[in-house]
DNA sequence: AAGAGGCCCAACCGCATACTT
DNA sequence: TAAGTATGCGGTTGGGCCTCT
């Protein structure tokens, strides 16, 4: 099918943000809060394109943004979760609090690309550069791409997303091969909340429970999980990375394109 | 001092996916 | 179910800045 311009580009601006263009967009995101990027623009009245106005937000103007050089741990933590997910930049960047895609997607091609090569390691593989060239040894990355993963909570689909899932689950014992090292806290947690301890409901659900089977064969968590009982002890099983380590993927802490 | 070349990063573009009608 | 629309993501670009000669 074809797609329409996002927006009338004959009466947009381009190019870098002036002063006044930002303070409008501030002002208007405070007072109206974000979304409807599209209807944004006009409403605001700016002569962007919605898409414009959102980049300009998420990767500038965005008060929780952390400005600054990358530490040390920062860069050893992308470089880790590179190796992990790729050139997934909005995953990385949804565990590095205060830093966009675009800038790590920079800071990546700028910096660390280069330090990895000075170390003899290709960044693409996270391999020694030598070792890389002599065979292309057949392994398996976790790809997040939407035919991987697909995360429907609809009923009728569920039970391809557990499929899906245990194939994640066959490909885990590699990763550790990969990083034997790796203990990143890698756990994908719900969007932050100020209020954790409002959150009302089970804390951790096995991947099959939060899809609505409890009691399915696939529930894995038949001793821990419990739901809705006193008995189950929700802290036994604690959010590994994409919980795969347990076995338990909780769908609602991955973020989903 | 000034020109050339490289680096850096904000912004754009095209596409994929999700959502709506 | 198909078509239309909105949003988000990753790759790429271009212009300003910095360094070197």
């Amino acid at each position: 099918m074809g797609r329409s311009p996002c927006c009338e580009k004959a009466h947009t601006n381009k190019g870098a943000w002036t002063k006044e263009e930002d303070e409008r967009l501030i002002s208007y995101i405070r007072a109206h809060g974000e979304g409807c990027w599209r209807s944004l623009p006009k409403a605001a009245g700016l002569l962007r394109c919605g898409k414009s106005c959102r980049l300009r937000w998420i990767n500038y103007l965005r008060p929780d943004l952390k400005r600054g050089n990358f530490t040390e741990d920062e860069d050893e933590l992308i470089i880790k979760l590179h190796s992990l997910l790729g050139n997934k930049w909005s995953l990385i960047a949804g565990r590095l609090p205060g830093r966009t895609d675009n800038e790590i997607k920079n800071y990546w091609n700028t910096h660390i690309r280069r330090k990895l090569l000075n170390r003899g390691i290709d960044p693409v593989t996270h391999r020694p550069i030598n070792e890389t060239s002599q065979e292309q040894v057949a392994s398996t990355t976790i790809s997040f791409t939407a035919t991987d993963v697909k995360v429907k909570v609809e009923e009728d689909k569920s039970m391809v997303v557990v499929e899906e899932f245990q194939e994640l689950e066959r490909e885990d014992f590699q990763i550790e091969e990969r990083c034997p090292d790796l203990n990143l806290e890698l756990r994908i947690s719900p969007p932050y909340q100020s209020h954790p301890e409002k959150i009302v409901g089970p804390k951790n659900l096995c991947f099959a429970c939060s899809l609505g089977l409890q009691n399915s064969k696939d529930c894995s968590c038949k001793i821990g999980c419990s739901i809705g009982t006193s008995t189950g002890n929700n802290n036994k099983v604690g959010y590994d990375f994409l919980g795969i380590k347990n076995g338990i993927l909780d769908y609602r802490s991955l973020e989903m394109k």
